[in-house]
DNA sequence: ATATCATTTGCATGGTTGTGCAAGCTTACA
DNA sequence: TGTAAGCTTGCACAACCATGCAAATGATAT
């Protein structure tokens, strides 16, 4: 307990389970993997060719990855092209990165390139 | 497959599924907010304070955090204290983050998704 | 309308995981 | 040596999840 050293008391707000949980299986990082690292957007059918399971759970796993914001979906005709919504992801994993740095930046390495991480000896908060 | 369009092949060697799917859990997460919001170190019954769960629940799921590198542990007497890695995360989090952005900068703010998109009426392959 | 393609969904199954309780282990102290 | 504190581990159980197959849905073309 000893909330005197509490330094960062909503940090658990920056770290939503949702957004691990999506990224918490090898088939969906290997289906992000093939849909962020092409230019463009991919079908189904197309992202089906990264990995040996059946279509219907390639479809699951675009399905889960969409949910949690990190695909987004686009319909066109017969087929559904998804892309990897990269600025969300990038902002989302760098604001992480920031709100760790600043919690207690003595443990960090330096860098507390915003200087609002500096000056919280140990907050009273509560 | 279409590697003409393949501009960061190896982007699924930033995304350790394991590490996320540590992070994959609520009483996870609130241990690892737990910890990680705390100036200095915790022990095992101190951290067990933010959750509900049983003790043995909580050591395990603090393994888990370490077995991932999230977390460190230091035995001394009969406690164990436990500390974030910040270094390590931020740096994880910080090269995915730049991984993902140097993957298709293009993609990230500008989104010529519509250009891209609009020449693949009907998907050849397969 | 019928057929076909692309994708999604229902269902069953096997495996994984979170949880609580009890027992075991390590360390400190009397 | 015995006892207690702190933590871990074994076991059982329930819930969840990834997977494959088959059926269903939506959309286009014939």
């Amino acid at each position: 307990m000893t909330e005197s050293n509490k330094c960062c008391p909503d940090l658990q707000l920056c770290l939503p389970p949702e957004l691990f949980k999506a990224l918490s299986d090898p088939n969906r990082i290997a289906i992000l993997a093939q849909v962020a690292g092409q230019r463009g957007e991919l079908s189904v059918n197309e992202v089906a060719g990264c990995c040996v399971t059946d279509l219907s759970v390639v479809s699951r796993h675009l399905r889960t990855l969409r949910e949690a914001g990190i695909l987004s979906a686009r319909k066109l005709g017969k087929q559904v092209f998804y892309r990897a919504n990269f600025g969300d992801l990038i902002g989302l994993l760098r604001n992480l990165a920031d709100a760790l740095e600043q919690c207690c930046p003595g443990e960090a390495v330096v860098t507390n390139l915003t200087g609002a991480a500096a000056r919280r000896p140990g907050s009273p908060d509560k």
